[in-house]
Parts: C-alpha cells; structure tokens; sequence
DNA sequence: TAAAATTACGTGAACGTTTACAGAGCCATT
DNA sequence: AATGGCTCTGTAAACGTTCACGTAATTTTA
C-alpha cells in the first residue's frame, strides 16, 4: 500500500528523477548503463508509474469511454467484450457506463466521461432522441457512434449494411423457393429498421415479388413482441411460406406462437430472423440468420477513434460494413 | 474543444481560484452571493471539473476497476451490467477489463489497473490458477473477488451458496417424487462445482437416495460438453428420472442430445439447471434452474469494496447469498 | 470600546509526472 | 588552444485541482 514515486527511486539511485523519467519512457538521452541501473531499481522497489500524475501533464488519459444502452443484451454485451480487448490491445483502457436506453442518462454519463477526461468516446445510442444532442455531445470530445442512423448527420459511425442484410436475406429465401414472404415487425421510428424494410421492398421489386409487411407498434423488438404479433398472425389463414424478422430477439418470439399454434418451423413455414445473436445459435432456435460482423466492427469503431483523436479536425467517417448470411436450419427449400 | 479551468473561471469573476473551488465543492467557508455569482459564472462558461486533477491532490479516483473473464457469457455480462449501474450510484465509474479466462492476463491487467490507480477492484476469476498469486495481487489495492472458492483464503468475497443450491434442487425434484436423481457434470477442479457436488450429495443422503454422479473431465461447463457428455448417457439403459445439471449450459447441451435421442423433457425424464441465465428463460428452453440472485450480487460487491476502502484495515469480508428455486417447465411430477 | 471570535477570501504548497532548457564533461575539428 | 558539437544529466516549470494557513473585514462579547 505504499506509494513507491519517480522521486523515491531517484534518490536511491542518487540521479535526479528527471532521468528516472527518462530511463522509463525509452528517451534516446540517457547512458545505457543508467537506464538499467534504474530499471532494475524501479523493479525492485516495487515502482509503478502513476498514470494519473502523466495524463496531468499529458493531458490524455489513454481512456475510451462507452456508452451502451444495457449489458443484458447479448449483442451489445458481446460488442463490449471485443471493444475492450481490442481497444486494450492498442492501449487503452475503457470506461463503461450503460444508459438503459434513457436518452437523459446518456447525456448524463457524457458529460461524467467527459469529466473524467476520456481521450473519446463511442456511444451505441439506446434510441432516437440522440438526434436532439448530437452536436452539443460531439463538440466536447471525439465520439464515434456504432449505429445506423446518423447518415444525415456529420458524425463519425461504423454500422452494419442493413439494406444490404435484408437483401442477402430475401435473396436467400427467393433462392429457396419462396415467393410470398412476410417481413415481420418493422419498426417505424428506427432508421436501423427503415433500410432494413427498404432492402427487403427493394430485393422484392427486383424480383417481381409482392412485398407483404407487418409493421411494428412497439418500440422495442423483444420477443414479447414478436409472440403477441404472431400470435395475431397465425390465428388468421395466410398464404406467406416464409417469414423474415426484422430481429433475432422477434424471431425466438415468433417461433414460441408458433410451436403454440401447431406450426412446425422449418416444415410449415421458414422463418429468418437478423442480428445473429448468440441465442440464435443455440441447437434448440437453431435460427436463419443474418450476422453483424461484431468484431469488426468493434475494431473499426476503435480504429476510427483513435483517427480522430489523433486528428480531431479530420473529416468525419462512416464506415458501413457487410453483413452476411449465416445458414442453420429454420429455412427449408420448397417446390416451385 | 477549450478547456476552461478553474483558473480562467478565478479570472472572471475576480477571485482567487480558491474560492472558485469553494463554490463547487459546497464549503460552508463562503458567502451565498459569491457561490451563487461564480457558480452561475461556472455555467455560462461551460466549466467541467478536471477530474484527473483532483484525483491527483485527493489521492483517489472514484474509479473500480472489474476484471471479467468474458463478457460473451450471459451470466457475467449482466452481472458486469449490475455492478456499473449500483457503482455509478454511489460515485463510482467502471474501467472493465476481460480477462478471457487467462490467468497472465488477470495478473496483466491487475497491475493495469493499480497503475491507473483504480481505487479498488472487483475480480471475477476466470479459474484456479489465481490461488497462487492471491495475497500478491491484493496487496496492493483493496480487492473483492466474487466467487465461491475462496473459503480458505484471507480475501474479501461474495459468492451464492451453492450448496444451498443443489440442495434445494434435489429436494425438489424428490418432491416431484423423483428417487433416481443423476448429477450430471462435476467438475473435478472448481471449488464452486465441489460445493454443488456436496450439496448434491448430503442431501441424497438425507433423504436416503442412492447418489449417481456423472463426473466431468472438461474444465469448463459449455454445451458442447453437454452435448457429448449426454449422448454417451443416453445411449444406454438407465434408471434415473431426473437429471441435475451443474450449469445451465450444460443442461441446454442434454436437451439437444435428448431431443436427439427422441427422449422428451420433461415426459421421458426431467432436468434442470443450476445459474439462470438468460437463455434458460427462453420458451424453446424453458429450463428448471436455480437462480443466483445477480443484483443481490452486485451491490453486495461493491458495498463490500466501498467498505474495504474507507477502511483498509478492517477484516475480511465474506457473503454467501442464497439461491432460489425458478419453476419453469423441465420438470414433472412423477407417480411414486 | 477594546478584545475576541467569526466570516470570507487570498496565498502558496502539494499531488507525481513530463519536458524545455541549461549546463557539465568530453572529444574532434580548426 | 580555442571553438563547436556531441552525450548525458540536472533544474524548474507546468498540468488543474485541494487544502492548510494567513489575514483583512466584520460581528460579537465583556
């Protein structure tokens, strides 16, 4: 518990700490016999630096500060893991802070980050009230946001192709057979949600299909949701063969009213869901789906912020990434 | 982007960067009028305090460090979540660190993280590597650990009863009028799987049941472990009606390979869990569990840590949370 | 009304580093 | 022998706070 400081291990060593400074930050001014001498020294009386004391003087802290919405979330919390392990391979440390999805609390815990002197800071925002904030967070400090909805606006992000996941997806069921496929709980309000709607309205006129969706009151896609809305649905005859969800979570949802309503999946009916959660894989869902590339998109966030606060006054960057297919088995291939 | 200081608040208002401090940090030494001038002032200039500067003077940071094996595993990803959300609450922030289940790198990090002079920290060990380097690592920083193998050593530490565990789910199976119960799993190496082996164990002895113990060689409890483990199990003949699974995981790996088998749960033979995570509650899962209570959990740690804190000295702390029973539908009644 | 107590504020040191600058010692060049 | 240029090391200021101490102005007390 005893503090063991530069000037400490100065005076054993009868130099001045300045060259004890020296001897650890690999300066090219220092004697090579010194250098060991004080590095032997510095380990052992037990010295570690203080990074409190250099981000004084740096003025950096060598800190990323997140902000997500909830660790509850398979998807965010496996996001967070590789953001931690990659930002901490390029040195630096995170500081997590989650918003439970309350627009109020994410500005709240900015502004506590930002305090606490963070380099940036990447923000999954839980919602759409962010829009409000954006330029009165982002002036602050460099922020870079994994989200899809900010092309409107001159922020750095990294998201996934989402027009592009349901295009993948409706290919794939077309390629299988289907021709009347239900797209199942698009959100309003999301634009996460809008491109994905508007790849599957785009891949279905390419294709000569007629686009059935069911759009989505709710705000959130949980798989509550996702069982009332299919329950609703499969109480009524359909003509659908295939349905493609606009998330995983809508997806198990899905499954449970039908495995209620007698419905086999993949025999009566083929079901597609997107995220690729870590559920999605498991034997019992066993779920078609489309993958977001979370660890590179985890290190392309990091890549990105360091960018920018190296060179704050760069342009800002967007970088949308591929999605793709991942096949197990709730889709089967029918006759024409 | 410009850092406006105390200092440059002093100037303004025409007082000593003294009493500007004095505003803020609510000192009696220090008239209404002034305080409420210069923190107006404060305001309009967008002041935020530095914290790293006063962590500097104050010697603390009002920053845990928690070091997590992994934030893929449901379990900890929500416990992580917990403990940044009641951290926060009392003035603390979060730096996470994974350790990915490698002993080197918890001693990695460990020392990362008294270097960036975390003012305690929260471990989770990945395994049991971590015994040797115990007394080393909690020297040097106020440290509560949450899990249960630490009975032997001087250490602060919060964990669930596991024994309670085991014994509460084989009294209740034995209430479902089960007499041939299998415990499926143990672990040889882990001290929290031994108590849940006991557990197991005393209360067959109890009741007077015949324990049958399928041991486990793998060091870690996954499904696939599960899987494999089951398959050899169910290709022969055997009396037990009910299985008790050391981990969630390892009891969603038996449903697969005993829907496999064509042997159904809970009609052919009733199983159940021990964690309850997320993905148990899944209706495809629907998974009989014990429940540790995670936000019990949480606060637990951190007023243990906030504790230990504000007084070094004291004795170790030790919490042994009880678990509960959570019915869902792996389980039936059985005629006697 | 003088002494004592109180209130409100300023001064300056401290926290543990980094780094610009200066300077000492040595060797090579003219 | 004087000058210049190295190489190495020391000095001191700075980073933005907090806080113990000092002190002037004001109020209270005897």
């Amino acid at each position: 518990m005893a503090p063991v400081t530069l000037k400490d291990v100065a005076k054993v060593a009868g130099v001045s700490y300045a060259t004890v400074s020296r001897a650890l930050s690999g300066s090219p001014e220092i004697s090579e016999d010194t250098r060991c001498r004080i590095l032997k020294l510095c380990k052992e009386m037990g010295y570690t630096p203080n990074s409190i004391a250099r981000s004084m003087v740096k003025r950096r802290t060598d800190i990323i500060g997140l902000i997500v919405p909830s660790l509850n979330n398979p998807f965010m919390s496996e996001l967070t893991g590789q953001l931690e392990i990659y930002a901490r391979n390029r040195g630096y440390n995170l500081m997590v802070c989650c918003s439970s999805y309350d627009h109020d609390l994410e500005k709240e815990v900015f502004a506590l980050l930002v305090g606490r002197q963070v380099d940036g800071i990447i923000m999954i925002p839980g919602g759409n009230e962010i829009y409000e904030s954006l330029s009165s967070l982002t002036s602050q400090v460099p922020t870079v946001f994994i989200s899809d909805n900010l092309q409107d606006y001159p922020e750095n992000y990294v998201c996934v192709d989402n027009f592009r996941g349901t295009q993948i997806a409706t290919e794939y069921l077309y390629s299988l057979g289907h021709r009347d496929i239900l797209y199942f709980g698009a959100r309003q309000k999301s634009k996460t949600h809008k491109h994905r709607l508007e790849g599957y309205l785009a891949t279905c006129e390419k294709l000569g299909l007629e686009p059935h969706v069911l759009p989505s009151s709710y705000s959130r896609s949980s798989r509550e949701v996702g069982y009332t809305m299919a329950g609703d649905y499969f109480s009524k005859k359909n003509r659908e063969t295939a349905i493609l969800c606009a998330a995983d979570m809508l997806a198990i949802g899905v499954m449970q009213a039908a495995f209620d309503a007698g419905i086999r999946i993949p025999r009566d009916i083929s079901l597609m869901g997107f995220d690729n959660i870590s559920f999605s894989a498991l034997p019992q869902i066993d779920l078609t789906t489309i993958n977001q590339p979370t660890q590179q998109m985890a290190i392309a966030a990091v890549d990105m912020l360091l960018d920018r606060i190296k060179n704050p006054e760069a342009e800002h960057a967007r970088l949308i990434l591929p999605p793709s297919l991942v096949e197990r088995k709730s889709c089967r291939s029918i006759a024409k």
